[in-house]
DNA sequence: CATGAATGAGCCTTCATTCAT
DNA sequence: AATGAATGAAGGCTCATTCAT
């Protein structure tokens, strides 16, 4: 039996020629999606617009969903990659340098595929029964969570888990919500200061420890308070 | 003048039956749009669920997406009016209290229709082609703009537009996700606790004026950070 | 059993108020009809256009056939009204003379009711089946056959029915077009004098008869052919 | 560039199989437009009756129009290469002999595909709106008037076009009705000589010219005149 | 008489998917 | 590997007509 087990794949590409046809189908996808939303995109315009035959789109693909799953699997792993060499390179840095840093990337990130990070986004409701995107979630979740953990004492929270849920939905909300209502906020100065203040006002200082003053974690905030 | 310029009506009910029947059609679209969303529920099927013929049911709204438009607007205007009542009773009180009464309130409203409040959350990208969703949006951006504008002297934030938008989506994303993904939040109390942080430490202390340390504003933070 | 065995009518109205409605019917079914056609114009369309309700229009016509029978029966014996007085008139004229008379009374009519005239015409292939327009039709063939019949030693024709079939079809046909196509051949002095060139070529001199070379009947033609 | 222009075809058949169905659905169609009518034919009847599934009527064809489009363009442009093929036989043929041979071609046009041709002049009114007919009477005009122009020293109109629309009109809607109230016309001999007298008639001797009698532009008319 | 609520067959059309070539 | 012809369930919506009020 050759069929793997994945939801958004049916057979893999042998020859190179074969590989070209996925990544086109691919690409036809992404655009048309962008452009007409889920329901509104048919495979067979898929197929057209790749410059390829309905059969071979589902000689790659099983269905439908399994093609935007590729489609959001690939462009979420891209996307988690370059926000993970992000973080990494912030492993160091104290929160009042690395929030403001992967702040700015994210709007980065957002501005350099507006449409098809907001298909992910606008894409969940209609995928959640699939199971991707919890995935990409999942992976966002355990590295802002790692991320965290390792900072556990220049924060306040002593959730973890609570704390990521908040502060991923609520950039991942904003961002989606300049590019689509705002976009002028993503191309600002004002907007990514004030997510800054919002999710280090939120960190905040870690509990005070007896005789030790939360000095240095507070000392950041100013910058943004004035 | 016999059309009604209205997208989501087409002929007002003159008779009691007939107005029992558009109800009847009001509630079965609810609830099929909740459990299949806008593009797996046929008006046909809502017909059938309401026990009316597919006629009545154009007889009464112009089309599929007049007869979401008139569910959505039905519970946007009560949630507006039940958010509204909170708000006007809370005119007096300080941020300090405002705050998490307003979030408390929020999480009571979301407990109490949690579906057919994310319907509005889900349907947005479908529907904002529409334009109803904006009224509803702007609605709630009227009142709380309005509720941060008679409190200048307690907040921060200049740009009160920008204010507004951060913390109106960023509650509605934390509600939303947290009914889809963690149920168990909307009945915890630490979730509303970290919500009034964020949103406090957001709106944060209003800018120093010459010789008066913001001590009071600051103050009530320490109920929700210990 | 009330029920007349008419096809266009199901009750006679006793009251007033009954006969404006019925007219009221009558006058907005003409107005949908020749705007929109047979197809496109729906009964509950003209009982609202008429401000009456659908079932007010259903209580006077037994169906929608009914209705634009009455609409093209009231428009055609009004028609034929004043074509038969119009006939009268000429029934001592010379063709030279009635021939040019009638052609002018045939456009002026049609100018008269350009559009209501062109319905019954573009109805011919829907309701032939139900029997009206041959009424019409018959009343209009019955009238110019009596008129050429009172002048046979005038025309070239021995075959009448033929005859009449054929004028009265050419000249239903070359009007209606011209309504259609050429609205500038209405008022305009050529186009009736080519009708009559064609008709009276047609009706042409009588057969010769012994020794009386037909010089009068052929005269009039000189009129028409400079 | 994958999309036509043309609004009666979607895709071009490639393979043979596809052909066929095309070629099948045209059948089906023309055949029962041809009882029904426009408006009693549905595309999902079109498609039982060619015995293929509605979806493939949809792959060919864009719409009901279209394919309706289709039927007419296939018999219309039958038709005027036939008719212009007969005029070209007669291109050097005097008034008296090619208007009769032309009207006998017609009439044999018309009982060979009687209802097919029938369904052109029925269907004006429905698809005069989508540009099609014009094509096929702009054709019909051209060729006619081309015919007169040649023979302007013969006739005696000096407003060709106005002349050519008086012919066209006129023998077409003949030739319908007889096809319709009198078949027996159809095959009768007088009926085509009645056409003969009417046309040539019509079109006349040409003006006298100074000391030049129309001797023999008028001589044919006897034929028909006896 | 008049109203208008209710009906439901049926229309045109789309689209995910299969399979013979 | 690739093609594209074929499928048919299903969707949104209209409209002539009936009947309880």
């Amino acid at each position: 039996m050759p069929r793997s087990p994945s939801p958004s794949r049916r057979k893999q590409p042998r020859q190179q020629r074969a590989q070209a046809t996925c990544d086109a189908i691919l690409t036809a996808a992404a655009r048309l999606l962008v452009r007409d939303g889920y329901e509104a995109t048919s495979t067979n315009r898929i197929a057209e617009e790749a410059g390829v035959s309905i059969g071979s789109l589902y000689q790659y693909y099983p269905n439908k969903e399994g093609l935007v799953l590729a489609v959001l699997e690939q462009h979420g792993s891209r996307w988690l990659t370059e926000f993970d060499a992000g973080l990494k390179e912030l492993a160091q840095a104290p929160l009042s340098v690395a929030v403001p840093s992967i702040i700015h990337h994210i709007l980065a990130l957002k501005r350099l595929h507006p449409q098809l990070d907001s298909l992910r986004y606008a894409l969940l409701p209609v995928l959640r029964p699939l199971g991707h995107v919890d995935t990409f979630e999942q992976q966002l979740f355990r590295l802002v969570r790692a991320f965290l953990a390792a900072r556990l004492d220049e924060i306040r929270p002593r959730e973890l888990d609570m704390a990521v849920f908040i502060i991923v939905h609520t950039l991942e909300a904003l961002c989606h919500a300049a590019g689509v209502d705002r976009p002028d906020y993503l191309t600002n100065d004002a907007f990514p200061e004030e997510l800054c203040v919002l999710v280090l006002g939120y960190l905040g200082p870690p509990p005070a420890r007896l005789g030790h003053p939360p000095r240095k974690a507070a000392a950041p905030r100013r910058k943004y308070e004035q």
